[in-house]
DNA sequence: ACGGTATGAATGAATG
DNA sequence: CATTCATTCATACCGT
């Protein structure tokens, strides 16, 4: 897996990095070596999480025995790691629970997948609260239209109530829901916010 | 990483993907169905597009009705449909009907609001040797558990000595740990068990 | 069978 | 530390 899976990702792609290192790594992006990220890897698996100053340089230093590699490298490495594999653990795998799933009601179209059933427990979805943005121009231009409620009620199937449950899942849901606005009971269709 | 990859089926054997469907699905990776791709369009017209968790989990449940999915799928989904949606969008903004004036929009949104980020100064180049030479107390910078050592000090490569020389690159934006009068209590030579 | 294209998934890099 | 953006990798799928 992770790097180990394949470790070709080396993409030289000699776009003038001008850096002049020898080892014509690309320069956009750090791509790390299987090497780098094993002994990373390793290193968070020992436990570190978040490398001083001091440490974030040694390992680096290390680590460019391998290729070229930077301290913000592995500053960024450990600041993504620890929050993914958070993330990660934060899952609520909710389609696992076949009920009476024949949906097959489906139209006759092209061609129909039937792959089911599999728990393939990975990461999941980042949480935040509303953020209907605020017309802050930044550097794009998305997001263009945030309707104040997306009020679809796309009513499509037998919904199931399921607000604020938890299944008796290990549901890390470490709330920081400070207060949604004020929802009172909310029809928890697809109309969400 | 761990959470790199997800658990591919590749052997379909008996457990779940499908087990010998005609259609051969590969387990690997979540293909929407027609009716699935629908809806989530149709949220995504109706101006969503960063789903909070809840949002992702109440969607990925409702989907589930028409086939396996999960949250991360969602995730996913939104993340790439919007990412995707403006990337194309910018192919064809880019040049396009620049209104032949030439809009002296000398400032822009940089943001200098750096002051306190010097600390990743440094860091951006990996130094020489490691030069353990500072003694402390111990302040673990670790979340929470922390393996009574993490050290085997391995030493894996010569120790070269290898000056990378630091560009005009930005500074890391990010406040290190101010005081740091007290070194990590590693000693700080890559190890790994 | 390929080759191109659409898109799911992963992750480096930021920003607040 | 949480969330988001951008880029890239890996596939599925479709046309020729």
């Amino acid at each position: 897996m992770d790097e180990g899976m394949s470790g070709f990702c080396i993409k030289a792609s000699a776009a003038g990095c001008g850096g002049g290192n020898g080892t014509g790594t690309k320069c956009g992006r750090w791509n790390p070596t299987t090497e780098q990220v094993k002994v990373l890897t390793e290193l968070f698996r020992s436990g570190l999480r978040t490398p001083s100053t001091d440490q974030i340089q040694k390992i680096s230093t290390q680590l460019s025995f391998y290729g070229k590699i930077e301290s913000k490298n592995v500053f960024y490495w450990f600041q993504n790691h620890k929050a993914r594999e958070r993330q990660k653990r934060r899952k609520v795998s909710i389609s696992v629970h076949d009920d009476h799933h024949n949906h097959n009601h489906d139209l006759h179209h092209h061609h129909q997948h039937k792959d089911f059933i599999r728990r393939m427990d990975k990461i999941s979805s980042p949480k935040h609260f509303l953020e209907v943005n605020h017309h802050h121009h930044h550097h794009q231009v998305y997001d263009h239209h945030q309707p104040e409620k997306v009020m679809e009620t796309l009513q499509l199937f037998p919904l199931n109530s399921f607000e604020e449950y938890s299944e008796p899942e290990k549901l890390m849901i470490r709330s920081m829901h400070a207060n949604h606005d004020h929802h009172p009971p909310l029809d928890l269709r697809l109309s969400f916010l």
